[in-house]
DNA sequence: ATGAAAGCGCTAACAC
DNA sequence: GTGTTAGCGCTTTCAT
């Protein structure tokens, strides 16, 4: 395809009138085991930036058995970056690439094939994993058996370092948050999976509520319409503050609200829990629970990258949350 | 780091007491060329399945020459998906990849010193890239020279095919629109950088505002905050409705309008152009122009996939956009 | 229908 | 301080 061929080592060396060997050692400054001339280096130098050369990722990658690339997995074999959950972790992914010196890869995915990604996982493109993975997910099981080496964001996975957010500590502060708005009666609003995080927050908010008598139901809003029913029932019962598990959810619900011509929070409050950045096509300023996703990214990189290493990291690392007061309580 | 080292061919072949070579065709079965006995393959895809193996990526590559991998440079060293627009393209890279089998590799990138990163696009990580390139980008003139099969979208790049959308027509429509609903003074919000596209709307714009007695005065829109008194002032000078360049300029002066307790489309009405797939946070709908994106970034990877296999393609491929009325004007 | 040899471009280990 | 050898795992070419 490329009419011009890249150079590559014996090119230089013959260049340069020295061994492939010489060019490779001249290439890594840092290493203090690679003494050499000032001189014979300087020479190499000088013919590397006229061939224009760089080495072969391939080739290294064969012979150094790492490619210095890592992948990303989140479930159902596919990275939805439009979802901003996903846009904040591989922001952070990106960080801790550029900050370890690893690029990242978004394999080929036939959707629902997802066990054929294992061969890819296997075939040496990538040195270790970062993943997401809803709870069951087919993949899991091929993951953890293959021993590739693999850091969790956000929902941990059994056998797999973990870098999580402190979920209890959000969900508890979210509750001390209404009550002492004076709310005494909420629903909180829960998606139809159950992973950890999820978990963990709704238990802590229930504990919470009720150690400051705080009433709560628990409400399954599972479709993008109609949830205009669930909150009109919601008030009908006397409940003045719907706390929802994440983000998503709770503009779902002031969707809903928005159609039933309700106020936010005058009529009833509502928040959420992941705080993304606010997106420039936002007007209302949500109350929220930020969650650094894009630290716990770059923080997954990181320790991945120490893990390649052969250095231990921490099986669980909770990152703090704190809580934001929007317009919607 | 993995206790279980991977299989490799050698291995599979002495499992199926079979050479290396028969265990390599057996593994390409659509080839014709490589007849073998169905009993022999029969053995061969035995030993596979059971040591697991898949073919080491990086051999391969560095054999073959191409890695089924390209990448994506977005300017200035930085592939933001944060930003609605990018992972609009980046969502559609994905698409395109899964149809054409490659994988997608986001670089990691000192940023400010994108030119480094040439030295990553001629190693035969990958064997093609997608660009949009912002004007006078200092990777333009290198990515050029090395001849690595790239392909543009957006914003067309000399000598590099691109993928653009109808933004002549596009702001015809938007034109047409508002001259439609009666106005006759508007002003045409832009920013500082100007792409090819943002040309073509400018100009579309304003050639058909002229020809239906539409007034426009253009107006630099450069920083987030205080455009109040931008809007304040066109308010005063009897101007109706803001046709902005791009979606996030139409939000950050609808923004402005809030602060100013203006009512949108009353007092002031707002239109943008690109036409991001609706997010959840989003409350009030947009009057825009709906442009392709993903499709735009599928048909990159489409494209490129083509020219890797030495086929031509078209220079210029113009999609089609469509007006989309929302409640902002 | 199957196998043997060569070599893609690189670097670790060991000469000198 | 520098060069030689060997081999990473694969596929193309040519022999059988």
């Amino acid at each position: 395809m490329r009419s011009t061929k890249t150079a590559n080592l014996k090119e230089v060396a013959q260049m340069a009138g020295v061994s492939k060997m010489t060019v490779s050692r001249a290439l890594r400054p840092g290493d203090s085991r690679d003494r050499m001339s000032a001189e014979t280096r300087e020479r190499v130098l000088q013919a590397v930036k006229e061939l224009n050369y760089s080495p072969n990722a391939a080739a290294r990658a064969l012979r150094l058995g790492r490619s210095n690339v890592i992948g990303f997995y989140a479930g159902h074999g596919f990275v939805n970056v439009r979802h901003p959950f996903f846009a904040e972790v591989v922001s952070g992914l990106q960080d801790g690439c550029e900050e370890s010196g690893q690029d990242l890869l978004l394999h080929r995915l036939k959707r629902g094939k997802a066990l054929d990604l294992y061969s890819e996982y296997a075939d040496g493109r990538i040195d270790g994993l970062v993943v997401t993975m809803p709870p069951g997910d087919p993949l899991l099981e091929t993951i953890i058996r293959s021993n590739l080496p693999a850091v969790a964001v956000a929902d941990e996975v059994p056998g797999i370092p973990a870098i999580v957010v402190d979920d209890a500590h959000g969900a508890q502060l979210i509750a001390e948050h209404l009550r002492q708005l004076g709310h005494r009666k909420t629903f909180y609003a829960v998606g139809s999976a159950e992973p950890p995080s999820f978990i963990r927050r709704r238990d802590s908010f229930l504990k919470t509520a009720r150690d400051l008598g705080l009433a709560v139901s628990v409400e399954c809003v599972t479709s993008d319409e109609g949830n205009a029913g669930l909150v009109q029932a919601a008030l009908s019962s006397g409940i003045t503050a719907i706390a929802s598990w994440n983000d998503e959810m709770a503009h779902k619900l002031m969707r809903a609200c928005r159609e039933l011509g309700l106020r936010v929070p005058e009529d009833i409050a509502i928040t959420g829990f992941d705080g993304m950045p606010a997106d420039y096509r936002e007007l209302d300023t949500l109350t929220t629970i930020e969650a650094p996703w894009a630290e716990a990214g770059r923080l997954a990189v990181m320790n991945l990258d120490l893990l390649l290493r052969g250095e231990a990291i921490k099986p669980k690392t909770t990152l703090p949350v704190r809580l934001k007061v929007g317009s919607t309580t």
